[in-house]
DNA sequence: TCTTATCGTGCAATCGATTGCAGTAATCAA
DNA sequence: TTGATTACTGCAATCGATTGCACGATAAGA
């Protein structure tokens, strides 16, 4: 990058010493310098076109102005809308993210946390649902300020920002009781992200106490293609059943991509539900029922929860819940009555 | 972020000076500690935990090892593929990404870039299609490293990398011929995009030399919304036409939209084509015929021109044009006989 | 007039890692 | 034994901004 402008630069042209330049700039400290200086400064900095190195500053203040946000899958589309509300939060503020995507790869998870603290970033938004359960609490014993968002990480040390998932799931299995259905397949995401532990506990337990039987197939990831794998598998089977709840909405794209190749109708023949109610789940063929998350709203206040702490220094544990509502859309109707699939 | 180890620490444990830690610690410079000491410091850095500081190599190298990235909007699903390829190719390579999103506000670029630059980021890829045509030279001759992806920005004096619109919109205007249709309205983004206009000009000149009729219709922005409400109001007029060719996917989306909502038939009564494949265009109901880009490719070449340039300081000028294909799926059929719409 | 605030500014240390230079010890050749 | 290498390691400056402390000047009070 050349040769940057610095604050000596400044402060020569200026006329003054550098330490005046950076009272001069400051907000907190311009009261100090005096009405006219601060104007000769500012123009000097103006005409030189001088930009502050947030590197120096943030070595000399020991405070990056940055906060790691570390996620699984930048292309699973529940994602952005999180970014978009940890960033319309820090913005303001100040604080850049810094963003690391692990891509799916265990392990990646440390290797990103370890890269964002050695870019000493102020504190850390993980929605990873971290499953090296020791990494954790030994970053909370090193004084790292963190919060979880959307997923937990086994025995909470952090604050947990998070969708209401038991309550999503019971009002998925209340409208496929209303609507008929009395044998539903749930689709579990893998068992080492702690969303889709809750929400096959809650679905094999709603169920039971609605006395509807329900039958639990795992997929391998969080993708429509594992959802698709998963269905197929099923149907190859010919098990009985007349509805399938998937664990999040990608493994419920899958379901309807597998029940259009077997040429099974939805919702006559099957109905579909989601989980988080992702961007562009109203625009599938057909519209995909689900529970909205609000996603966005989880990112701000994981946010916040984070700038809290960073600002206080305390490192005390929460737990968010927030409401989510369920959307009916085409994807789900009456049980079929005879039974076919 | 509490007390964290520094080198000096190390050195003390291993009992050498910091110097020394730091030489052997690094690859390069290894070879002047003796391999015992070597080990001794190793030994040292993994008991304390040492993450050295890339705030402080950062300002004595004059190298941050991060790379700025402005987008328009997180939540257009373009995005999230290219910023994948983008960061598979500089992770291996020890950079890390740095994410700006202007949220579509018209000025936020400066304010984004301006902020990267503060945080000495090595090298920019611009991906907001930026109208301010003053800033892209003056960063130029400030020698600032950057490659624009995606969108170009009036007179290219940086390299650009984007998908071969004109080959694609060409292919599109074959098939719809082919198809019989003979009067097609185009929904152009709005001007201030390179590939709105470049779309839209190919679009005129090829319909044109099939003998084509072609309507033009402007959106407002790029987004599902914008593309209804023009297509809302194309058929509140009750125009004459048998396909859409929209600029891009999502505005494709919106027309699709409100082609239900008038409870007219995809593709019986109107053709629809939208442009990028975006993730999930296969699923729609029906699922979007569209150009693919490689999207992942354009961001692995960004990263890839930048890197160079960082390397070996230079700042020359490219026009990569990624190659582009038709995907045809359910979205467009033969031209209907009757007129209708 | 002398003291005592008050105000504005400069000085120098600091943050943590890197690296050119120099110094010491060990090794080798003569 | 001496001189010359070589191999390690320490010293100190450096990157750019910030800030506690001190100094000089001016103003106010006694």
């Amino acid at each position: 990058m050349s040769r940057a402008v610095t604050i000596v630069d400044v402060a020569k042209l200026a006329g003054v010493h550098p330490a005046t330049v950076s009272r001069a700039l400051s907000p907190s400290a311009q009261a100090q310098v005096s009405p006219e200086t601060v104007r000769r400064v500012q123009k000097a900095a103006k005409t030189l076109g001088y930009v502050p190195n947030a590197v120096a500053r943030s070595l000399r203040n020991n405070l990056s102005m940055t906060v790691g946000v570390t996620i699984p899958d930048l292309t699973n589309p529940i994602f952005p809308p999180m970014i978009r509300g940890i960033e319309n939060f820090l913005a303001p503020r100040g604080y850049t993210a810094l963003l690391a995507d692990t891509d799916g790869r265990p392990g990646m998870e440390e290797t990103a946390i370890t890269s964002l603290l050695a870019r000493r970033v102020d504190g850390l938004i993980i929605a990873t649902g971290l499953d090296d359960h020791a990494l954790l609490p030994k970053l909370f014993d090193q004084g790292v300020k963190a919060v979880l968002a959307n997923r937990g990480a086994g025995p909470v040390t952090y604050p947990l920002v998070t969708g209401d998932d038991r309550s999503g799931i019971a009002m998925t299995v209340e409208l496929l009781k209303n609507l008929g259905h009395r044998r539903i397949v749930h689709i579990a995401g893998p068992d080492n992200f702690s969303t889709s532990r809750i929400r096959r506990d809650a679905m094999v337990q709603f169920c039971e106490a609605a006395g509807i039987a329900c039958q639990v197939v795992s997929a391998d990831s969080l993708t429509a293609d594992a959802g698709q794998k998963a269905m197929d598998g099923l149907l190859s089977k010919r098990q009985n059943f007349t509805a399938v709840q998937a664990s999040n909405d990608l493994l419920a794209l899958g379901v309807l991509r597998s029940l259009r190749r077997h040429r099974l109708r939805c919702p006559e023949d099957v109905s579909v539900v989601g989980f988080n109610d992702m961007p562009f789940a109203d625009e599938f063929g057909p519209g995909l029922t689900t529970i909205r998350v609000p996603l966005e709203d989880i990112g701000t206040e994981s946010a916040r929860l984070l700038f809290e702490r960073i600002q206080n220094g305390k490192n005390d544990s929460v737990l968010i819940r927030l409401p989510v509502s369920l959307v009916v859309r085409g994807s789900t109707g009456p049980a079929a009555t005879k039974q076919k699939p």
